[in-house]
Order: structure tokens, then C-alpha cells, then sequence
DNA sequence: GTTAATACCTGTTCGC
DNA sequence: TGCGAACAGGTATTAA
């Protein structure tokens, strides 16, 4: 998409979870794509406008990419960009949990949730160090810690839920516990900044991040199953923690 | 300032 | 079989 321009944008309804921002169509048509980036869960578009478009999948959305004559779309097909390129790039979302926003340089900068992300999992950036020193001195349980987006960006329930049980870390324990008094890291938090890493590559390398039901976890979605841990025994458990699911083995996350 | 609870949305699953 | 309730996800918003 870099270089490309939006030669017509298309909106098949006024909002996805949230409206769609006045003008939006307008707004994008005829500027170009200077870089297409990640961060945490946003797909970050920088524009030759100067404007910053914003885009989200939700739990369903996805892109879909046709190079010639796209076909009649379905009525999940929210958004249309068709490009220079003679790329037409279409949004589906069924769930519509998705959402679009277009910032000027000025509300970019002051992004409540964009601007306060923490480092990236896998990036060097984030290693036992960060993760105690965001930790300490939060008063919520650790579990709650690793969804707030400024404390790790990106990380879902169902990683985040895995990642405690590789790290044997219970999910109920207050997030304070992973490091000292002074913010230095306990073994716990170089345990679980490991776990972090090896759960989001794997599930990188597998890449099917489109099917939630259906897949295998370790211990997502086993609520009742036996605890898979080496010569655990233990039964794993579930529970609602700041409304979401967890799920956990009290025998050997501790 | 921090933390928790709610709203948003609809395809799928579950229980009666 | 059919129907309604519950559930799932991430973030913006509101409340405590």
C-alpha cells in the first residue's frame, strides 16, 4: 500500500463500533500512503495530508485484497478503499468490533491510548526490567496488569492468560509481587517476559490468529481439563477477573 | 491519579 | 426443533 492513493473510499454504513469521523471519505481521497505501520493492535496508515488514519480489526475484522474486480460485497463489507494501484482493499467485519479513526498531527500527539502504549512484546524494549518496573506499585492483580495496554502493548486475553500459566504465575496475584520494592525485577517477571515472547512468537509462527474457537490452547478455554504442566495433576480453573475470563491451574500457578 | 465497571456488536453456543 | 439467554473479544467511556 505504501505510495498508493485512495482514488475512492467508500463507506457502506456510518459507523463500525464507533462512527466514523465527519468527512471521512473526503477527508482520505486523493492523499497518498507514506508508510503503513503496527503498533500494540492498530494498523497505523501516516498520509501525505499530514493526517494519521487509524484502523482497528476488533476480534473479527479482516482486509481483504482484490487486484482486479473485486466481487459484489457481502453485507459485512463496511469499507472500501480503492487504490492507485488498482489494489481494492475491502474491510469485513461480521461482529463490527472494529473501528476507524483519521487524526490530525495535532490529536495524534495527544492520543490518550496511542500515546501511552508500552513497549512491544517482542521487541528488545521489553524485557524483565520493564515489565517489573510498570508492575510495581500497581495495586491490581497481575492478570489485569498484562491487558492494560501501557504496561505491554498488544497482548490479548487469551495470550496474556497463557502466558501466566507458562510462567506459573497466577493470575490473581497482585501485579506489585513480580518486582522489588525499588521496581527491580523478581524472578517471576524475567519468567514471565519469557513466557510473553515464546507464547506471541508461537502463536505467530502458527499463524492462524483468525480462529479463536476451535483452536487448542494450554489452558484457555479448558476450564475442568487437566493442567498440562509436566507432572502438574492439577485441575485448570476459570473465573471472571475485570470481566473477562480467566483461566488457571492453582496447583502450579502461584 | 488509578482502578473497576459498562457499553458497544453480533455470530455462535448453550440450556430449556 | 425452536427460542431466548449467555458468551466472546478490545477499547472508549463513565463511574467510583
Amino acid at each position: 500500500m505504501d505510495g498508493a492513493r485512495f482514488t475512492r473510499v467508500t463507506l457502506r454504513r456510518p459507523d463500525l463500533r464507533i462512527p466514523f469521523p465527519r468527512r471521512f471519505a473526503a477527508r482520505l481521497t486523493g492523499t497518498t500512503v507514506l508508510a503503513l505501520t503496527r503498533r500494540a493492535k492498530y494498523l497505523v496508515a501516516a498520509l501525505s495530508s499530514g493526517d494519521t488514519l487509524v484502523m482497528h480489526l476488533g476480534m473479527s475484522g479482516a482486509f481483504r485484497i482484490d487486484r482486479s474486480a473485486p466481487p459484489a460485497p457481502d453485507r459485512h463489507d463496511h469499507v472500501i478503499f480503492e487504490m492507485s494501484n488498482g489494489a481494492v482493499v475491502t474491510f469485513n467485519d461480521p461482529r463490527r468490533f472494529g473501528f476507524m479513526d483519521l487524526l490530525t498531527p495535532r490529536r495524534l500527539a495527544a492520543h490518550p491510548a496511542l500515546s501511552a502504549l508500552g513497549p512491544e512484546p517482542l521487541s528488545d524494549a521489553f524485557d524483565a526490567a520493564a515489565l517489573a518496573g510498570a508492575a510495581a506499585g500497581k495495586k491490581t492483580s497481575l492478570k489485569a496488569a498484562l491487558l492494560d495496554q501501557r504496561v505491554v502493548a498488544g497482548l490479548g486475553n487469551i495470550y496474556a492468560v497463557e502466558a501466566l500459566h507458562r510462567a506459573g504465575l497466577s493470575p490473581l496475584r497482585p501485579a506489585a509481587t513480580i518486582a522489588t520494592p525499588l521496581g527491580k525485577p523478581r524472578p517471576a517477571a524475567h519468567r514471565l517476559s519469557a513466557a510473553i515472547k515464546d507464547v506471541l512468537m508461537e502463536a505467530v509462527a502458527r499463524k492462524r490468529g483468525r480462529v479463536y474457537r476451535g483452536q487448542r490452547f494450554r489452558v484457555y478455554d479448558r476450564e475442568g481439563e487437566a493442567c498440562l504442566t509436566r507432572g502438574c495433576g492439577g485441575t485448570v480453573h476459570r473465573r471472571t477477573q475485570t470481566g473477562r475470563s480467566t483461566f488457571y491451574c492453582p496447583d502450579c500457578q502461584r
